[in-house]
DNA sequence: TCCTTATTCTAACACGGTTGTTATAATCTC
DNA sequence: GAGATTATAACAACCGTGTTAGAATAAGGA
């Protein structure tokens, strides 16, 4: 287990090596997204630090989620209605229940080197694969 | 190439098959996304058929759609921002451009046996999987 | 042709996210 | 440290995508 002082440190080094500022704000946000530890939205990000720090506003959960998305310690996990963030970045994939729209982890080896090789043929440069198995999951398809 | 007609006679059985009714609308928006042959958002397949059908409104579009979705003949592609629609729903995956947003076909063979037994290892009901590669399409890798 | 009811349209609405603009505060320089 | 500089934050207003409510229409069956 990380402690909060080297999640921040972590933080804290990433930021100077790009020039930018260090601010509560920031901290606070990552804390909080090591802390909860699974898929969260925008809003429940903002709920989660309300309480520690009153008034951060919308755009700068936004803007900082998509900062961390940046520095590849967050991975956005789209979706209809509202994206989902996703603080895990090793190797993993997503089940999404095409009901109730809930996203959960699976683990399992996918050989996406071949798409990777076909993703360059086409002039693309892609960074990461992600494999998004939809259907219905163990509450939705009892009903 | 299949024929207007029989595009018109899939869809007309499949909607007899659920009980369900024809109607103009749903004739000419199947039609308007076998002919557009691509990726398209709501907003430009209901530009699409406003020639022919003036007046389709966004609920019916957005409900088409989903209907089209469940009927095995369309697959929706979330992305940030606005969903996209593909036509295509035989085996094959997306590029999506993190700057940009353009989603692009590629066909690769990947093994999602794997995944979808861990699927259903969770008691989740696997009905797809999709692979999506993030990174930057050929025009953004340039700027 | 009439009846039933699924489907459509219109209008207003909700949500997720973004854009100015001003105010604040983190960092730099001395 | 003190002051200057400038990134970042907050607030408010806004935009686009998609949804809901309810009345009007029309498809399919008798």
């Amino acid at each position: 287990m990380q402690t909060k002082t080297h999640i921040d440190d972590q933080l804290i080094s990433a930021l100077r090596a790009r020039g930018q500022r260090v601010t509560p704000q920031r901290l606070l946000l990552n804390r909080a997204l090591r802390e909860l530890d699974r898929h969260v939205s925008a809003e429940e990000l903002q709920a989660a630090v309300a309480d520690r720090l009153p008034n951060v506003s919308a755009p700068t959960v936004y803007a900082t989620l998509e900062l961390f998305e940046e520095l590849g310690t967050l991975r956005r996990v789209p979706r209809p209605g509202a994206d989902l963030w996703d603080p895990r970045v090793d190797d993993h994939h997503h089940l999404v229940c095409r009901s109730c729209g809930a996203v959960e982890d699976v683990e399992a080896g996918v050989d996406a080197s071949a798409a990777f090789r076909a993703a360059r043929r086409h002039r693309f440069s892609p960074d990461r694969a992600q494999l998004t198995i939809s259907g219905l999951c163990r509450n939705c398809r009892r009903s």
